[in-house]
DNA sequence: GCCGTTTTCGGCCCGACTGTTTTCAGTCG
């Protein structure tokens, strides 16, 4: 099997990690986390790289070594390095920089003075008073940690962004409720740049009293508990169990720390390595010249990058990746907007799962400005989401059409149908080629094999009558887990065979994710974001597909639904070996370039 | 270990907070 590029991702933080304990260089220490930062974004496989020969040196944070490193891993299943250095520490101590407030150091020392390899065995030492006899530990120190623990268990890793948003904006309600003198609070950090999930929620502020705002996050009725309370930064734990951070700072101060904040880590370390080479220095407050040590100071961010002869960065692109580069040869995309979309592809009614009528969800469409919607109720073979018969969706037709008339939304016939375990359609032929546009998705037997999934997607893509495949992983964010399929091989079905790919916009799927929207992007796969609504409210609830689409650095002409409406019908009218060639010459006869950006380098 | 509009050697982002200390190490982001 393979390694996935999350696995040696991980291999390089461990290893990070390792020499940290051992008192190795800083510096080499950084260069393993950065690579580990970096492989962890990349949209390609690496151990596909590695076989089809491809030089790896090109990639950012990566050089002889590591590359070395990763071709050892991808042909021998080992990094003889990373075994040596597993060796040379107490056995377990990886496993204790889970604990928060726990790192290298202190793992050693638990490791080797206490000889304590798991979490409970510290949580034990903790509460038993050996943790506090260590060097630099003592009674304070060693309840912390316990807190930490327990804290941890019941927080159980990273939020999904679906829920980390809204508790983010709950609680800033709370804020600006309890001080008036507000002139500033917005999110910051992983929020900021949309990441799929959030490990702690970073909220920038500027007010008259700023110690008096961080007690009053403190006193809110739904803090768990305050991890710290100090002059510029407030960290709790709100039920159930979601870390915020609150930064505060001054007026002239907001471009500074508005960018400092939002990160991300790498993003931030490219930043200053590139303004030192101008001789200048950044920090949350301003922008210091080395010789001269005078301050600068920003009142937003547009200001501060433009102090460095950069173009603003939008927040989503911010990965230390590729988009310092663009930047400085101002190449950054034009990204997509919610104002671009123009239709929503999948919608449900409660003809089948959805809970309104279609009228109302045509209502709602229209009321968003939408020139087009398609009605994408569930195939027969969905039985507990009540999916139509062919029948029923000759009946549900009639419906829209006699709907069409008192409206000036475009009305589509369309299904959301299932893509059957041995990869054949769960509507005839005959009654797919009906609809104007079809949504294939899998719901069923998820778990196959990588092999047996690829080709029952595939097999899908190849349907004359498929427009769209639907969420294409399955996944559940926090719940459950992507199907195993060859995403180059699937990417590039979609397209030799014209079919678009949807990113699903449900904040529990953003299905593709960012990464593989990336990866489509760049071979030229039509894209869709679609908000797979089931509820009226939820046709607004576009955003976070909008935001998978600009970390995947789309622009509006990547997105098919950004079409008109004579455009998008053009596109799915034209018969699917032509569609390619047929959205690149809408794009065309738009004016607008159309060559698939895939970032500088 | 990486990297280059000062380059193949000699640099490498920056500060808040905590708890232990009495000047700082460790952790975090």
């Amino acid at each position: 099997m393979q390694p996935t590029n999350d696995e040696i991702a991980q291999l390089f933080q461990n290893l990070g990690a390792l020499l940290e304990m051992k008192g190795d260089s800083a510096f080499k220490i950084r260069a393993y986390r950065r690579a580990a930062d970096t492989i962890h974004q990349l949209t390609v496989p690496l151990a596909q790289a590695v076989h089809d020969g491809q030089k790896l040196t090109g990639i950012p944070g990566i050089g002889k070594a590591i590359s070395d490193k990763i071709h050892e891993l991808v042909t021998t299943g080992k990094v003889r390095t990373y075994e040596r250095a597993k060796s040379e520490v107490p056995e377990g101590a990886l496993n204790l920089l889970a604990i928060p407030g726990i790192g290298p150091k202190t793992a050693m020392l638990i490791g080797t003075e206490l000889g304590i390899s798991t979490v409970e065995g510290v949580e034990q030492a903790a509460a038993d008073g050996r943790l506090a006899t260590l060097p630099r530990m003592g009674k304070r120190a060693a309840e912390s940690i316990l807190r930490h623990i327990q804290a941890t268990r019941s927080m159980g890793g990273r939020t999904p962004i679906g829920e980390a948003l809204p508790a983010a904006e709950s609680v800033m309600a709370a804020l600006r409720d309890s001080d008036p003198d507000i002139t500033l609070l917005t999110p910051a950090g992983s929020l900021r740049r949309w990441e799929e999930t959030i490990g702690d929620v970073d909220l920038v502020a500027v007010t008259r009293q700023p110690e008096e705002l961080g007690r009053c996050l403190a006193d809110l009725p739904e803090v768990r508990e305050v991890l710290v309370n100090g002059s510029r930064k407030t960290s709790v734990i709100v039920e159930p169990g979601l870390q915020i951070d609150l930064r505060t700072g001054e007026t002239n101060s907001i471009g500074a720390m508005l960018q400092y904040f939002t990160g991300s880590q790498q993003h931030n370390i490219r930043l200053r390595d590139f303004a030192n080479r101008m001789g200048l220095s950044l920090n949350e407050y301003g922008i210091t010249g080395i010789e001269s040590g005078e301050v600068e100071y920003f009142a937003d961010e547009t200001a501060f990058y433009a102090r460095l002869g950069l173009p603003w960065i939008p927040p989503e692109l911010r990965a230390g990746m590729w988009e310092l580069d663009a930047a400085q040869q101002n190449c950054l995309p034009q990204l997509v907007e919610s104002r671009h979309l123009r239709g929503d592809l999948h919608v449900h009614s409660e003809w089948s799962d959805g809970s309104d009528p279609i009228e109302t969800m045509v209502a709602t469409a229209a009321s968003l400005g939408y020139e087009y919607v398609a009605l994408t109720d569930h195939s027969q073979g969905l039985g507990v989401a009540n999916g139509l018969t062919p029948e029923r969706l000759a009946a549900q037709r009639e419906v829209l059409l006699q709907l069409q008339d008192r409206f000036d939304i475009r009305i589509l016939a369309g299904s959301e149908v299932d893509i059957r375990a041995d990869g054949r359609m769960d509507f005839p032929d005959e009654v797919l080629a009906e609809l104007d546009v079809v949504v294939a998705s899998v719901h069923n037997a998820m778990s196959q094999d990588r092999d047996t999934m690829t080709r029952r997607i595939i097999s899908a893509m190849e349907h004359p009558s498929v427009t769209i495949i639907g969420h294409l992983s399955t996944r559940l964010l926090g719940q459950r887990p992507p199907s195993d399929f060859d995403l180059e091989a699937v990417l590039q079905a979609a397209r030799d065979t014209g079919t678009a790919l949807e990113i699903n916009a449900s904040p529990a799927r953003l299905d593709l994710r960012d990464t593989h929207a990336h990866r489509a992007r760049e071979l030229g796969v039509p894209l869709v974001i679609n908000t797979d609504s089931h509820h009226h409210s939820e046709l607004s609830a576009g955003r976070f597909g909008i935001a998978v689409a600009r970390r995947a650095w789309c622009e509006p002409r990547h997105i098919l639904n950004a079409l008109p409406l004579d455009d998008f019908l053009r596109f799915i009218r034209a018969p699917k070996p032509d569609r390619l060639k047929v959205f690149d010459e809408i794009v065309a006869t738009r004016n607008l370039s159309h060559e698939f950006a895939t970032g500088p380098g």
